[in-house]
DNA sequence: GCGCAATGGTGACAGTGTCAACATAAGATA
DNA sequence: TATCTTATGTTGACACTGTCACCATTGCGC
């Protein structure tokens, strides 16, 4: 059950074969090159994945998978609150610059993985370690607090791995991550304090 | 000189036909159904452009052309520094939205083309727009300030227009966008004055 | 032991980007 | 005007891709 007949386990060979060429090569195997890298025929994935779109959702969840992982390994044992929600942002984003070609599937490569449901449940369990940092600090609307944390997060990462840099000299290039980091958790707890600062109704 | 011998300007019918089928499909057409819209053969495109990435830089850059007017059309007459640059920021937020299609080339669908100088010049016209705007304000390190901006903007429009969407509820769904800016444009703001609260910098 | 479904292989198809070789037309030169 | 040169467009081919119909093998349930 656990094991496939012939090979041994040919859908996991083809998920290995994937995240290695994807880290060697900075991107995805041809359907064709993964079977070839398995050893086995160019139309042996398709016992394991319906299209090549299917297996490309297959990695891009697993990626997400290990991304939860890492920002929950970041923040683990930390005293307080909002030290563990810095280490999980400072996390995410190093997780997109560090594996920068799992980054790039999960959200660059192709968004339309984002509408499958196997990525969306994989994307919203690494998704909820952030809104749970977030309400761990006693913020109210943890998922809107949340939500905009996740965009400066993904905004930074984002470009930062596509190598795009300030076209013009800054002050201090190595504290561009502490900067934004800072103003991620300050506006966090902006909601939380006894001075909310909350935004006035439109009148 | 200005129009070339046989067609009339085939590379302007290219890059309009790309223009019109990514608008209508959502995605560039193969190099051959390029060919095919514009009635010449398979290869004709290459009197034009080099490969098919070459074809996609151009695209790319003519699309940054148009965020750049975007900005600077949003910015317009407004009467204040700061409410240029929140009207700049929201109009490339919703530039990311509306010409999805267009924002994925330049962003999603394939970074390596940032590395292109001419994506990276056009990609810097608009980016000087939010420095100026930046600047504009009296901020000492507009350049860094300004990419902490970029960072938050490029990561809300990303995700916005990939669909994604929190998890759970959030308590003002609608009011997320004027929030994030909100929050850009306070932290821009900080950096004027030594009490960043209330101060209002020279003019 | 048999049947059957799961798993893997063969060969083909239309489509892709790219290239070499050829054809044509416009401008330059004599 | 006649010829040459260069820019532009075409033809046909190549290796490669994802996908499919069809066939072969394997291992488990009956």
């Amino acid at each position: 059950m656990s094991q496939p007949y012939h090979h041994g386990d040919l859908r996991a060979a083809f998920l290995d074969a994937a995240l290695h060429s994807l880290d060697q090569h900075g991107e995805l195997p041809s359907w064709r090159a993964l079977a070839r890298a398995c050893a086995v025929s160019h139309t042996a994935p398709y016992r394991h994945f319906a299209s090549f779109e299917a297996l490309q959702v297959a990695v891009a969840a697993a990626c997400f998978a290990r991304l939860t992982v890492a920002i929950t390994h970041a923040a683990g044992a930390l005293p307080t609150p909002r030290a563990r929600l810095a280490a999980g942002l400072r996390a995410y984003i190093e997780f997109g610059i560090t594996h920068r070609s799992w980054y790039d599937l999960m959200f660059g490569r192709n968004l339309a993985l984002l509408r499958h449901a196997e990525v969306q449940i994989a994307g919203t369990a690494a998704y909820m370690t952030l809104i749970d940092a977030v309400a761990a600090c006693g913020v109210k609307d943890a998922a809107g607090v949340g939500f905009t944390l996740w965009c400066a997060a993904h905004g930074f990462a984002d470009l930062a791995a596509s190598g795009l840099r300030a076209p013009v000299p800054v002050a201090a290039p190595d504290r561009m991550l502490e900067a934004l980091i800072e103003m991620c958790v300050a506006h966090a707890l902006a909601a939380v304090g006894p001075t909310p600062r909350r935004r006035r109704a439109k009148t």
